[in-house]
Parts: C-alpha cells; sequence; structure tokens
DNA sequence: CGTAGGGTTGACAGCTTTCAAGAAGTGTGG
DNA sequence: CCACACTTCTTGAAAGCTGTCAACCCTACG
C-alpha cells in the first residue's frame, strides 16, 4: 500500500529545468522570511526570520506529498506548483478536498489529531518547505510570530473551504463551475498573476470530484459557458471574456422565487 | 443594519432558568480550565489558567452571536447550546456552514482578514466565552499553550469541513442526511451524550442547506430512512436503531461500478 | 506504433427540484 | 385558558437536470 517510489527526495532530481519559475533556486533550504513571502506578509521579515531555515522538498508531477492516513509529521508550505488535496471514501471515491498553490499550508487538519487525514499529490513539478512537527517550537521560540502566522494560515483555509462550500450549494452545474473559474482565478490575482487567464492544473475529474458532479457535468457546463460567451476554453487553458457577465450568471444558488420580495 | 437588539449583553437576562444545562452557574465569566474542560483538553489545566478569566454572554433562542459582515472583534468558545454559522449569498439565499456545539470556536474565519465572512446564530438558549481580540496576546503571554490551543481548534473546523464536504459529494439525499446524521451523533458522543439518539436544534431547511439539498429532500430522506428501519424520526428526535446498518448505508457516494473491482 | 488516460458529446433513466396544499406544532395576545 | 397567526413539517405531482453508460477523438508516453 505505502509504495513509495513517487520521489528521491529533496536530494534527488534538482536539475529538471524548473529554475525560472522556481524563485527558490537550486537550494535545498529556505528561510522563514520566504514563507512570509509566499503568504503575503511581507511585513513580519525582518533579521530573526532570515535565519530561520526550512528544509525544502521538489516533487514532480503525481508524485505524492502526503499520504492518506499516515502519521502527522510536519506541516507544508508550497512554494511553487500545484497540489490537489484528497480523501478516499469507504466506497473507494477520491474525493477532491481542494487545491493548493503558492502561500497555501497543507496538513493543517492533522494537526489536531495527529493524523493525516487528507493527502496530497503534486499536479505539476512542485515545491514546498517542510515545517516539521519537533521542529514547530524551536521556530516559534525564535520567531513568535511564526505560530500567529500559522494561525492566519488556517484561517485563511476555514474561508476557503467556506467558498468550496458556496460553491457545492449552487444547484446548478453551470454555477458551480462557474463559481470555480472565479475562486481560482482570484487566488492566481492574489499571487500577482492574471485574473482573466487561467491554466488549470487538474482534470475534469478532479474538478468534478471538488464540485460534487460527474466529470461528463463539468465538460458540459464549460462548454455551456463558452456558448454563452461568458469564457474561452482550450482544453485546460481557460479565459474569461465577460468577468461581469460570469459574475452575475454565478449569483444563482437556486430559484429562489420567494427572494425577489 | 447593525442592529443589535437583540440580546441584553451578559447582564441582561441571568435569570431564565438553564441552569441545571448550564456549568456556567450565574458567573459572568469563566476561566481558561473553563475553556478546556469544554474543548477537551483537560490536560492542560493547571493555575495559570484557572487564573486566566474570559467574559461570558448569554444568548437566548433565535439572537444573533455575530452580524455577518461584522468587524471581526472576537471568537467565541462555545459552552452550551448550538449555533448556526450561515453566509449570505448574492440572491440572498441563507446557507448553512455549520453547526457549533460544546467546545467549538466560532469566528476563526475572519481572523485573517479581520472581518467576519460567517454570522452565527442561536438554536437555542446558548452561552459563549468571550476572547476578546485585543485581550488575545496578553492572554498567550499569561498561558503560552493558549495559541496552540486555537491552532488546534482550527484544525479541528477544518477537519469537520471536510467531513461536511463528503456528506455533500453524495450524490443521493439520503446518503447525505444519513451522513448528517451519522457526524452529528459522533460529535454528541464526544461530549459523553448519548451516540444513537439526538435532539435535532434545526429546522429541514437548514439541514437543507447545510447539505446543499431542498427541505423537502430531507423530510423525505428522513421518511426513508426511518423506512429502512435504520433510524427513527419524530419531529426534531431523531433514534438511530441501526447503526450497523446506517453506516453500512451511508458508504455509497456514487454509483461506483467500477468500484467493485 | 500501440496503449492508456483525458476530454467531449449523445441518449436515457432516475432523482431532485419546484410548486402546491394540508397537517402539525409554536407563540402571542386577548 | 383559548384562539389566532405563523412557522415548520409532510406529502403529492410534474418538469427539469444530472448521473450513468457508451462511443469517439485527442494527446502523451513507452
Amino acid at each position: 500500500m505505502l509504495v513509495h517510489a513517487e520521489c528521491g527526495c529533496a536530494s534527488g532530481h534538482a536539475e529538471p529545468g524548473a529554475a525560472v519559475a522556481d524563485p527558490i533556486g537550486l537550494r535545498a533550504q529556505c528561510s522563514a522570511s520566504d514563507l512570509l513571502r509566499w503568504i503575503g506578509l511581507i511585513g513580519e521579515i525582518g533579521p530573526a526570520t532570515d535565519a530561520l531555515l526550512f528544509p525544502m522538498r521538489r516533487l514532480r508531477t503525481a508524485a505524492t506529498l502526503i499520504h492518506e492516513g499516515s502519521a502527522f509529521e510536519s506541516l507544508y508550505l508550497v512554494g511553487s506548483g500545484t497540489f490537489k488535496c484528497i480523501q478516499t471514501e469507504g466506497d473507494g471515491y477520491e474525493q477532491v478536498q481542494g487545491f493548493a498553490i503558492r502561500g497555501d499550508v497543507i496538513g493543517l487538519d492533522g494537526l489536531s489529531e495527529g493524523r493525516c487525514d487528507t493527502g496530497a499529490i503534486a499536479l505539476e513539478d512542485s515545491t514546498v518547505a517542510i515545517v516539521a512537527l519537533r521542529d514547530l517550537d524551536d521556530a516559534i521560540r525564535a520567531v513568535p510570530a511564526f505560530e500567529r502566522l500559522l494561525l492566519r494560515a488556517a484561517s485563511r483555509e476555514l474561508r476557503r473551504k467556506n467558498m468550496t462550500l458556496q460553491a457545492m450549494a449552487a444547484v446548478g452545474a453551470e454555477v458551480r463551475v462557474a463559481r470555480f473559474l472565479l475562486q481560482m482565478t482570484a487566488r492566481q490575482a492574489e499571487l500577482g498573476f492574471s485574473g482573466r487567464r487561467i491554466r488549470l492544473r487538474m482534470s475534469r475529474r478532479d474538478i468534478g470530484s471538488h464540485l460534487g458532479i460527474a466529470h461528463e457535468t463539468v465538460s458540459r457546463s464549460l462548454t455551456t459557458l463558452a456558448e454563452l460567451q461568458l469564457i474561452k476554453v482550450e482544453y485546460r487553458e481557460v479565459e474569461i471574456i465577460d468577468p461581469d457577465g460570469l459574475h452575475a450568471f454565478q449569483q444563482v444558488t437556486r430559484n429562489t422565487a420567494d427572494a425577489l420580495s
């Protein structure tokens, strides 16, 4: 069951040239200042955070970062790339709980029980900073703001979960997909990327699992949104043509005839 | 917009006799030790936590604890009662994000942005401990374990959100309701209450919003589960007759013909 | 070059949503 | 204590949408 052939650890593949997209370069570790930059808290950066170092790990596409059900040993802060966080149901159905990009913390749900409830798989070549549980106390002692940072990250994650629930609450599949696209582009925009064009790193099946619909329905919904001139779809490249129209379209959770009052 | 007529603050209604169900009695404040007891971390209790006090607030049924969209000022730890956490969509649809009972922290999602994304309403007469943001630093200085406590609470909340997503991921409405009942009874059991009998504090409409289905479908699903001899329903009293059968019934996320391989 | 996985589209059955109406329970005021 | 109003809950019927199964195209990869 626990096949660890997916990765050669941090020392394995340092050369596959993602050097441009990776601000870390080839270093095997990064500082707390880097972490704060990824999260977007540049105000906390100082000499103390420069001195606090964390090991890093590179993962190639389809590599497993966290094995579902394994013992909780460390948190991971995404520096580059994309991950899908999954949970396997009793009947074998793979439930996609969410997607993690730069600045997201993976593994927070394991903190309370000591066991990783959710697994994580890289959807492209990615890098993470490793915050081992046993180093956590030392890190907080050196940089007290670090614990507050984690609390904030957890808060952001909760907020994101709520948005996912909002997406799933929509009765229409097209609305769910529209909300998903808007959420993904909004997150990209926070990182300074385009808010109108996005390259989906995940399969239609992953999107469907995330939104609670069949992957065929995802396909159909994307086609419908494209026919409505709201987006343009080319395989995994999606461009939002009419942002205002998409926002208006997405506003319908269910047919609330009484909500007009 | 900000009508605060729902409550007379902590000094208002101290006499409406919920004294038996309320371990706090009539005190207007409680210690960090009480908080730890509610959460279930009795190992952390000591003289320092006894000395750290928090104000409390009583709310009667249908009172608003947090106004959606208000400025984030404090976290609330539920001491008794039940709350529903809601978010109003753009079209006026009230999305129930979750339910909070004793030991749950309300308001964690507002920590990162400084604004309450989620509102909270009491579903019965309830009490909460108020952890004001401006007192947080002092509290952590007095009891360093307090911040770790909040991090754990956030982790638990994330885990619970994942379970909610699992419930909503099921294609069949009966399965969703079955998972909801099992989750609610499991939480009750953690607090020492019966794991087979539960009094639902929320309406069918709230349950439906929480699970992403119409409230009529909730009604029908409960009837169906009762006809299957899995549960017994009497208005808001639900008894699980066949726990094993309910667990088996709930295991079907979707019709995975290939999952049988 | 062949296989495997991902994506799209079509057809049909099944389930849920919606609309509607009535029953049951709750709370208020006389 | 009762009556009235209001909300909640239940059940029925029809329409609509999605899930499922199936086929086909495409790309990637060995």
